[in-house]
This record gives C-alpha cells, structure tokens and sequence, in this order.
RNA sequence: GGGCCAUUAGCUCAGCUGGCUAGAGCGCUACGUUGACAUCGUAGAGGUCGCAGGUUCAAGUCCUACAUGGCCCACCA
C-alpha cells in the first residue's frame, strides 16, 4: 500500500524543498476512497461499536462557505478520530432540495433563458426541468466537500426529495394527521409577495427602517366635526380597518366607546373599542384595527368579533377592497391614499419614526401579513419530550448555553405553517372529495377513486408542497430507511454527534429531535448500553462558531465579503484551511476571518513537513523497534520525548472526546513544534553528527516511534499531509500496513511523567539562561568565543557521567566549546542548572554598563516578587486555609525565584 | 422590553472548577542561513486584564451595578 501510494505520490514524495499541497490531494482523496475506508468497518470483537454523523445537507444550491467549511472540518475531525479509534464510523452525506432556493434558481435560468414563467410550462414541465437541473448542478457542493478531505461515506448519499424520502414523509405527515395534530384553516400567515407564498414564523428576519407615522383623521358617526386621529405606519391597509381601539380608562376617548367611526374614502363604518393593549402613551392613544393585515390586530378582531377584510392581492397590490385603488402595487397605494387623505384635509401630520419590519429570509422583500387557507402542525405535544431530552440531560448542547435558547423556543412554541404554495417539493399527501373534504393517504389517491371516508369521488389533491424542513426534520433516521426496520436503522440510529450553526437550532435542530420523539420506535433501533433514551436523534449537538469577515461583520453574498474556502484551499491546501479555521475557533465562539489567517495554518504544515523530512533522511536503513520502558533510553531527551508524547495523547484524547477541537490543536501544534522540533530534532542531529552509532540507533528509533504517533494524532485534523507523509515513512522502512487514515488511534507507552522531566527541564532552562547571555552581549555582528566549564562539585561518580553527557548537550544547544573547569573565569556571566555551573567569558568589548542595567531592572523585579510570595507565605490564614498542594507550590515557587535573584546577583557581581 | 455573548500586549485571541512574576500567533526590535524548515532559528521589547463597588487570606478568574460593541427573541400601531 505504502510503495504504491508513494509510487503515485511520485515526484512530491522525493520530499524536495517545499511541499505543495496541490500536488498530491487528489491523489490522496482517490486513494482513500478506494481504500474502502470512508464505510463503516464491519462489526467485530476490535470495534467499539456504531458512531453516527448525519451531515446538516446543504442546498442542493449551495456553494461551499467559510461556516460550511468550518462544520465539515469539525464532523471530518470527530469522524476520522472516532474512526482510528475503533469505532464503526458513518458519516452520512447529502443534500437537501431547499424548495424555495432552488425553485428560485431554476425560474430565474427559465426566465433568462427562455423568457418564460414557471406557469407557461406547467407544474409537471417544470418540476421535471428542476430535476434536471439538480442532476446538473446538484452535486458541486459535494464535490466542495471532497476537496476539504471529508470522509463521508458517499454510497450512502441522501437527498431530501428522493423516492424513499418521499415515503418517509408521507408517513410521518399521514401519522400526524391521524393524532389530530395537523389541521387547515385561514389564518394571517407572513406572506412573500415576491415569490408568493407563505413562509412560516422562523424564515423571517426583523429589520429596523426609518420610517413615517402618519395621523390619520377618522370622522365620528353622528358627530359632524369630530375626528379621532389615529396615528400608523401603513397607511395602505386604511381600507381594510374594522375598528378603531383606545386603552378603556382613556379619558380622551372614553364618551366614544361603543360608538362607530367612518371610514374616510370608502365609507365603511366601524366601531370604536376599549382594549386594554392600547398604549395611550404611543401615538394619540387610538390605533385603527386591520385585522386582514397585521398579527396584533388580527388578534384584536377575534377579541372584538370584528370582520376580517383583506386588500391585498397574492403578489402585492391592492385587491377590489381598494375601491379605487385597486390593481396599485402597495407602495404606490400608501402615497396615492395618502395623497387623497391629504385632500379631505384628514392626515394632521406624520413624524419619523424607526421601527421594525418583517423581512423575507428567502426574497428579502417585505413580508404581508394575509390571510389564507394553510396547513399547521400543533407543536406543543410534540415540543413535550424535545423538552424532556435536554432536562434529563439525554441530550447535551456544546457550548452548553445554546440549551436556554433551545429551551426558550421549545417552550413558547407555536403551530408550525408547513404548506407553501410552490411546486418544488414534497406535495401535500391530501386529497379532497367533490365538497373539499380532506383525506391524508400514505399512497397515491387516483382521481375518481373513492373517498375512504366520504365514499364520494376524489376530485383532487391539494396543490402546496411542504415545508422544506417538514422532510429535512426526518433526516437522522430517513435516511437509514425509516420507516422500514431497516438493518442499517437498527445499527446507526441514533446519532452520537451532530454539528451545526446557530441559526437552525429552531428551524432544524429541535423539529429532528421532536420527529425522532415522535416517529422512531424503540424497538427498530439500537439500544443504548446507558439506558438513554433511543428515539432521541443524537446525543450531542455541536454549536459551531459563526464565521464573520475581519471587521466582524457576517459573511454575505450582498456585502460581498466572504472568503471562498475553495480558493483558499487552492492557496494553501485543505490542511491549512481546516487547521487554521480550528486554531481560530475556540468553543463555539465568533471569529473574525481574513484570508492572511491561513498562513498559520501553512506554516504549521511546512513545519511537520520539513520535520518529517529530517527524520526520513536519516533513517539509515530500518532501525530497530523502540523498546517501550523508557529507562532504558540512554539520553535523558529519549525519555522525555516520549513521555510528553503521552502527555500529549492524554490530553489531545481527551479533548476530542470532549469536543473541544480548538484545545486537541492547540496541544499538538505546540507539542509538535516547541518540544519535537525545536528540542527533540535539534538534541538528535548532534547524535547523529557527533556521537556514536548506539546512541544515535536510539534517537533513530525514538524519532520513528513518535513521529508515526504524532501523523496519527494529527491526522483527523490535517488528514492529506500526514497521510502523504505515513506513506512515506512507511515505505522508507519496508513497513507494510493500511493507510493511516484506516490505522489505529496511538496508544500510551510508558509513563507520561517521571525524573527526566524535571532534569529535561532544567536543562532547557539553563540554555535559555547562555542563549540570553549570549544575546546579551554579543558586540557588533559576532558573537564573542565563548565556553563551557563543568564544575565538577559532584563527588558521585554517576552523577559525574550523567553531567558530562548534560554539559555536552548543552554545549550543543548553545554552540559553546566545553572546557572543564572548577574556578568562575574573570569577567564572566553566569548560568545554573543543578549542580552544572556555565561560565561564558564576556568579550571585552562588551557594553558592561548597559549589561548591568539590565540585570539590574531584573534583579529589581526579581525582588518584588520574592517580596510578594513572602508575604503571601507569612500570611496564617493562606497557610492555614489553602490547599496543601498550592501552598507546597508557592514555596518551590519562592525557592526559583530566591535562586534567579541568587543567579542574577552572582552575575551583577562578577562583571 | 427580555435574554445571551464579548470587552486581557499595536492586531486577532487563549487563560477550565479563584493561587499569575498574565500566555499564544501575527506585527515590532536585535542577531543568526555551507543539508528538516528564512514558509526558519535565537533572544528581546510590549498588558495597573472596560469602569465602580463587593465576597475572600487571595480575583483576569466569583457576585452586583454601569459603560461600549455584537447576536437572538418580543404584536407597540
């Protein structure tokens, strides 16, 4: 496998100066593939059991963004760790059919192209050109998806609007009905006018707009002169007022209650009513009642028994209600009523006011309240146990507070509108005998047949489609074959994990965890050793941060700001898009994106690159298993590698298990880079140059063992690299095997902690200490020759050994000459770790003085501090309350410190 | 009107259940390239942690109020 991916992998693979992404993702992507890895492993003693991802499907319509880019990368990552890891791991790919979107689309490349209305071709004609243009075009966000290395098992790709889809919605819709949990009736639903149809409550989005008020002088019935004013914002709908309401204890207005007013231009006399949610504070404390037009007052008239008048027509204007404005569009009917008002000398003045308007998610244009005839589903039964799952802690938000907001909704819950009046989509499975009685069939109803109940001829079916998100809210168990008891429903339902945004927790999120409720029967589907509820959809739902551009503004096709993924895959690779996108994400928090922010990403991969490239190319033929007892690694570096290799596992581990991705590449970024690299590379080339083969056999071994460790760590996260670079090692080393992406999750060997690790760290901070030297007194463009001097204090002999081998590693490190010596030099700093003691001799060209500033500022702040963990130490009540633990702490701390000042003192002295 | 989130180095952000001489990346300064990487290395400068109170032996970390910015819900016409 290693020889062949290499042999493709061809020219990369020579591991020239660079490395180029472009180069070998392909290449990659069409090896795992074939490898068989993206299915699910088969069920055996190894395996951990089913781990389930659905994919939130895009729009069939749908160009790949930086927030899908971020949630494919977060799924890819839980997946391919899960997948290592021993788990039978799905992710299941698909997309959904988005009706409006995707209606849209098509009539508009209608239009463009044939200068035709979807009503010239007729629903049949052009559902049928909607499918194919899907077939066409219905799959580039997929494809999107590949370039990011997303491991979906594509066999098993759904769509929304396919066969099965379609019986699992007619299930779900004929089982509603059957409960009574879905009726019709007219109701003021948010009317698009621009695409004509009904949306439902969630696909609106309230706009703050300048605007006027206007005030408007009703005449009193009986009274000639008199006027109630009444102050709004739409003049327009005037024609369809049927009353006028003023607060009850409004004394301006109280003689006339239970009188009538007439209606200017039309002359419709309508009543004048108490009620209490009039604000008399807000305009003149009388507000004209349009029950046909407006949410408030639609409620007002059902109170008042008022009638209902609608003016608008489906597409905007002003229907024969508006005498004679009729066939106006809305916008032309304000200033032309206005204008006629103004004439009567009825419109007393108009201010500006700011207040909100409900725009359409979908066309952007404003939103008609109307009313007409559509289906609901009653949410409240269905909201109970969707409550329930988040209460017992069945099912956890990550970030945890998204369960308020999920909570907040379920509970203030209202009927869902699931009709819309388009022909992309699921139709309503309802058929009507010749008096429009309804019937909910699981199966087509030929015309002419017989009403099951009615016994009369069926004389149509009804012409809506659904709610997109009345097919997409089946999707975890849908698409594993509900509602047969299919085998797959049976292993993969339910879900373990679900990654979405924050926007369809509403919309998507708690409808698929109603459905799963109210739809899944226990016995079809996989039991929980824990006894957790199995019909709920998941158990964890990943709230993803919002992507925004660098000024903090959301990414949008009108602001023309977004940053395409593809391109800047293109750019730098998908390694470094999806490691840098998790590197700037932390817990589901906002973050501000610009392109240059996915060179962190790059550079971090040209890093394990050109490390990896180091270790191949001394990999003197193959090198012999690494044995797994540190004690007996010869240098002190060898046994620390490896056990911050263990650390390292431990807490990345435990950071996926736990979802926190930004923490998981944290740790490996800085493992990776700050311990392999700048101190596990640099300790081993000096093996490799300067001592003998024994030792240098032993960093071989220990290179190989954690650098396979470490691809394997980072591969869920940057899957194309360290796949590349698994293939190579293991093809420089004969090794057979499967590809990474197929290998097991690495395992802890030896302790995470022991001796070394402080002895490791001493010596890393005594380089410090002569690399600070150094810089600190280097004079002009060289730096002054200096030494090394071991102190030989050490009476025991091993000891002895041990300091020799530290003194030649550190020698090393700082590229200073070793000279054995137990006398300080004259005119020297000084550097301690242990009983090692390093002089470096001060040129005399050294700047002493301003050396001396230095040291001195230092050994200033040294002091304070010692002062201030003296005084905490001094303190009975810390030393007496505190934990042991951080009171033992804070004594080693003022232990170090009191040693630096020591250090800095002895410096100051001897210059 | 209700709720949520932010406010820490010039910039973008970490800092979990209170113990910090407050960290990272970028940027900046100085120095360094004859074989892992200049897409790099070494060293360094740079923060009274939005403001005011409170709890505590101890507060960037907890509580309260406020300020600023952002998001979400909500029928003020």
């Amino acid at each position: 496998m290693h020889r062949t991916l290499c042999a493709l992998l061809g020219t990369t693979m020579e591991l020239g100066k660079t490395f180029d992404p472009k180069l070998y993702e392909a290449t990659l992507y069409a090896a795992w593939q074939s490898s068989g890895g993206f299915a699910p492993r088969a069920p055996g003693p190894g395996t951990k059991g089913p781990f389930t991802i659905m994919i939130p499907p895009p729009n069939v319509t749908g160009v790949l963004h930086m927030g899908h880019a971020l949630n494919n990368t977060i799924q890819d990552i839980v997946i391919r760790h899960r997948r290592m890891d021993g788990y039978e791991a799905l992710w299941l790919p698909g997309t959904d059919h988005a009706g409006i979107a995707t209606q849209a689309v098509v009539e508009k490349k209608l239009q463009k192209e044939q200068g035709k209305k979807r009503e010239a071709l007729g629903r049949e004609a052009f559902v049928a050109e909607v499918w194919k243009w899907k077939e066409e075009h219905g799959t580039a966000i997929l494809e999107q998806l590949r370039r990011l290395g997303s491991s979906c098992d594509w066999s098993r790709t759904r769509f929304t609007l396919e066969e099965d889809m379609s019986r699992a919605v007619r299930e779900a819709f004929v089982r509603l009905w059957e409960k009574g949990l879905i009726y019709r009736g007219a109701r003021l639903v948010n009317w698009d006018c621009v695409l004509e149809t009904a949306v439902s409550d969630d696909e609106i989005e309230m706009v703050t707009r300048k605007d006027k008020l206007y005030y408007l002088r009703y005449p009193v019935e009986g009274h000639t002169g008199r006027t109630v004013t009444v102050a709004t914002t739409r003049p327009e709908t005037m024609v369809g007022d049927t009353g006028v309401a003023v607060h009850p204890t409004d004394a301006r207005y109280h003689d006339l209650i239970g009188g009538h007013l007439i209606l200017p231009l039309i002359s419709r006399r309508i009543p004048i009513v108490a009620d209490d949610t009039v604000d008399p504070k807000f305009g003149t404390g009388a507000v004209k009642i349009t029950p046909g037009h407006d949410p408030a007052d639609y409620e007002r008239g059902q109170r008042f028994n008022l009638p209902i008048v609608s003016v608008l027509t489906k597409d905007g204007k002003l229907n024969e209600e508006g005498g004679p404005f009729a066939g106006m569009p809305r916008e032309k009917a304000r200033t032309a009523i206005l204008a006629a008002l103004e004439e009567h000398g009825l419109v007393e003045k108009s201010e500006d006011l700011e207040h909100n308007v409900p725009i359409s998610d979908r066309s952007k244009s404003v939103i008609e309240p109307i009313v007409s005839e559509q289906w609901f589903v009653r949410m409240q039964p269905l909201a109970a146990p969707a409550i329930e799952a988040v209460e017992s802690g069945r099912l956890r938000f990550v970030p945890e507070r998204w369960t308020k907001v999920y909570l907040d909704w379920l509970v203030n819950v209202r009927d869902w509108c699931i009709s819309r009046q388009l022909w992309w989509g699921h139709r309503i499975p309802v058929w009507y005998d010749e008096d429009s009685v309804p019937f909910a069939s699981r199966t087509d109803l030929e015309l002419g047949s017989i009403h099951p109940i009615t016994k009369k001829p069926i004389v149509r079916q009804d012409e809506d489609v659904l709610d997109t998100w009345a097919s997409s809210y089946l999707w975890p168990f849908a698409t594993l074959g509900w509602p047969k008891p299919t085998a797959d429903l049976a292993r993969f339902y339910p879900t373990q994990f679900l990654s979405t945004a924050r926007d369809i927790i509403y919309l998507w999120v708690a409808r698929m965890v109603m459905a799963g409720y109210e739809f899944v029967d226990p016995k079809d589907v996989r039991k929980s050793a824990d006894g957790a509820d199995p019909r709920c959809p998941f158990s964890v739902v990943n709230i993803h941060a919002t992507v925004l551009d660098a000024q903090g503004r959301r990414m949008s096709k009108s602001l023309g700001n977004g940053i395409d993924p593809i391109e800047m895959i293109d750019k730098y690779g998908a390694d470094a898009v999806r490691f840098s996108l998790i590197l700037l994400t932390n817990e589901g928090q906002d973050v501000k994106l610009s392109p240059d922010r996915f060179d962190q990403g790059f550079r971090f991969g040209n890093k394990v690159w050109n490390a990896s490239k180091f270790v191949l190319a001394n990999l003197d033929g193959a090198p012999g298993e690494v044995s797994a007892d540190p004690a007996s690694f010869e240098a002190l570096e060898d046994q620390w590698i490896v056990a911050r290799r263990n650390a390292t596992l431990a807490s990345v581990s435990a950071a996926l298990d736990e979802y926190r991705f930004n923490d998981a590449a944290t740790e490996l970024y800085a493992f990776i880079w700050n311990d392999f690299c700048d101190w596990y590379l640099e300790l081993a080339k000096g093996r490799f140059t300067t001592t003998g083969t024994e030792s240098a056999r032993t960093a071989r071994g220990v290179l190989v063992s954690v650098l396979s460790d470490t691809l394997a760590m980072l591969h869920p996260f940057m899957p194309y690299i360290t796949e590349a670079l698994w293939a190579a090692l293991h093809e420089k080393l004969g090794r057979t095997g499967p590809m990474l992406m197929n290998s097991p999750w690495p395992t802890s060997r030896g302790a995470a902690a022991g001796p070394w690790m402080e002895a490791m760290e001493s010596i890393q901070a005594l380089v410090r200490a002569v690399r600070n030297v150094r810089a600190m007194t280097m004079v002009g463009e060289r730096a002054p020759l200096a030494a090394l001097v071991v102190a030989k204090r050490a009476s025991d002999r091993e000891l002895l050994t041990r300091h020799q081998k530290t003194a030649t590693t550190i020698a090393f490190l700082s590229e200073l000459r070793v000279v054995e010596s137990a006398e300080r030099p004259p005119a020297s700093a000084v550097a301690v770790a242990g009983a090692i003691e390093v002089f470096v001799p001060l040129s005399s060209d050294v700047d002493l003085s301003k050396l001396k500033d230095v040291l001195e500022r230092r050994l200033a702040k040294g002091k304070s501090a010692l002062e201030a963990v003296d005084k905490k130490l001094a303190n009975a009540a810390f030393v007496e309350k505190a934990d042991a633990q951080i009171v033992a702490a804070e004594r080693q701390r003022r232990e170090e410190i009191r040693l630096e000042n020591e250090l800095i003192a002895r410096n100051l002295a001897g210059m």
